[in-house]
DNA sequence: CACCCGTGGTG
DNA sequence: TCACCAAGGGT
């Protein structure tokens, strides 16, 4: 921590923000399902799902996955399958295979019981410095902090931090603030108090500052630059990719699906065959794909002329989807697995997929 | 550190 | 439309 910081909290009335803070949390906090008792299972599944992700998209996903999977044992023992359907739409699908396996490993190691200290909870896969803060905060009220992206913009315009909040080395600096100020009689109440404000009150675009209960403690407020902080750099734009997908079926319309490699993009959901096109050769889309469904799956198809698009936009690249409906005329290799419509929904599928198939079921109305 | 890893909402 | 956002972690 630079000397200024040390300044700017030497004179900072700490006792009276966490009072302040934690008050207004105690009245104004939102009723969540997650908040509906301590359960450290319950508060991990919580932070993992809420990663990168709206609390009013996690709602539904939170309960239904705690219905299917109550505990730590019957996430252990799930089979993956019906783990990766739970999450099917939520994105970042490694979030909750390394949950599995991390909820293995504490039930194999820690006897079900999540660790409490620091050392031991981070080796678990998935817990990086905010979730291991948050879980022992929140699950076992150990003061930790946890600095996430709200944290971060509400104490840099609590402090006038200027630092960058994208780089990776500034949540240092925010962890060292926080150690500074976190309440030891409530770091539960403290902690979340920091993020329901800067969802509620403190947020990224014209900030509620007159409704704040923690403005009298604000420099940036004071001093009218809270519109300014914090400082953001910018992302790089996704790159564009141009593909074609099959929806591959035979005469008595079965589906013929492919399940993705256990690493990488989308890992184990699966998906209609799709390859991405290549510029440079003189053919079509559509000839290319029937090559890459021979090439790739042995499969004879006759292939309709183009039945629709689909845009699907990840962090780093857009895939640009040209779709073929196509009916198969042999039988494909084991590369592909086939299934009736029926049996569909047992089975994961990023969102891109599901309106691949949704364009299929419209063709077939026709 | 830079890049990879989803999705849906918003001004 | 588009840029940015939302309780990050892995490599």
């Amino acid at each position: 921590m630079d000397n200024d910081l040390q300044n700017k909290l030497r004179s900072f009335s700490i006792h009276e923000f966490q009072d302040d803070l934690i008050n207004w949390y105690l009245t104004e906090k939102r009723d969540l399902p997650w908040r509906k008792d301590q359960d450290p299972y319950k508060v991990w599944v919580s932070e993992i799902m809420l990663q990168q992700t709206r609390v009013d998209t996690v709602i539904p996903y939170f309960t239904s996955f705690i219905e299917k999977f109550p505990t730590i044992e019957a996430l252990a023992d799930a089979n993956e399958e019906e783990v990766l359907k739970a999450w099917e739409g939520l994105g970042y699908y490694s979030r909750v295979r390394n949950l599995q396996s991390a909820v293995k490993e504490v039930k194999e190691s820690y006897g079900g019981v999540v660790p409490n200290s620091p050392h031991e909870i981070s080796k678990l896969k998935g817990v990086g410095p905010y979730t291991k803060g948050a879980i022992l905060s929140i699950a076992y009220n150990i003061p930790e902090p946890a600095v996430d992206g709200n944290v971060m913009r509400v104490l840099s315009r609590i402090l006038s931090i200027w630092e960058d909040i994208a780089k990776p080395k500034t949540r240092k600096t925010f962890e060292d603030v926080t150690y500074e100020l976190i309440s030891r009689d409530d770091p539960s109440s403290f902690n979340q108090a920091l993020m329901e404000l800067g969802a509620l009150i403190c947020t990224p675009t014209s900030p509620s500052c007159l409704l704040c209960p923690v403005r009298e403690h604000c420099t940036a407020f004071e001093e009218g630059v809270q519109a300014e902080l914090p400082i953001k750099s910018k992302k790089k734009k996704p790159k564009p990719l141009q593909m074609a997908a099959a929806v591959l079926h035979d005469s008595d319309g079965n589906l013929y699906i492919h399940k993705r490699p256990s690493t990488g993009l989308l890992a184990n959901l699966w998906e209609h065959p799709n390859f991405e096109i290549v510029a440079t050769t003189g053919k079509t889309y559509r000839e290319q794909l029937a090559d890459y469904l021979q090439t790739e799956y042995e499969a004879k198809v006759v292939l309709s002329e183009l039945a629709g698009t689909v845009e699907h936009i990840f962090s780093h690249l857009i895939w640009n989807i040209s779709i073929f409906i196509a009916e198969v005329k042999n039988s494909p290799n084991e590369n592909l697995v086939a299934v009736s419509p029926e049996e569909l929904s047992k089975f994961a599928f990023p969102v891109s997929h599901q309106k691949i198939y949704q364009i299929y079921k419209g063709q077939n109305l026709a």
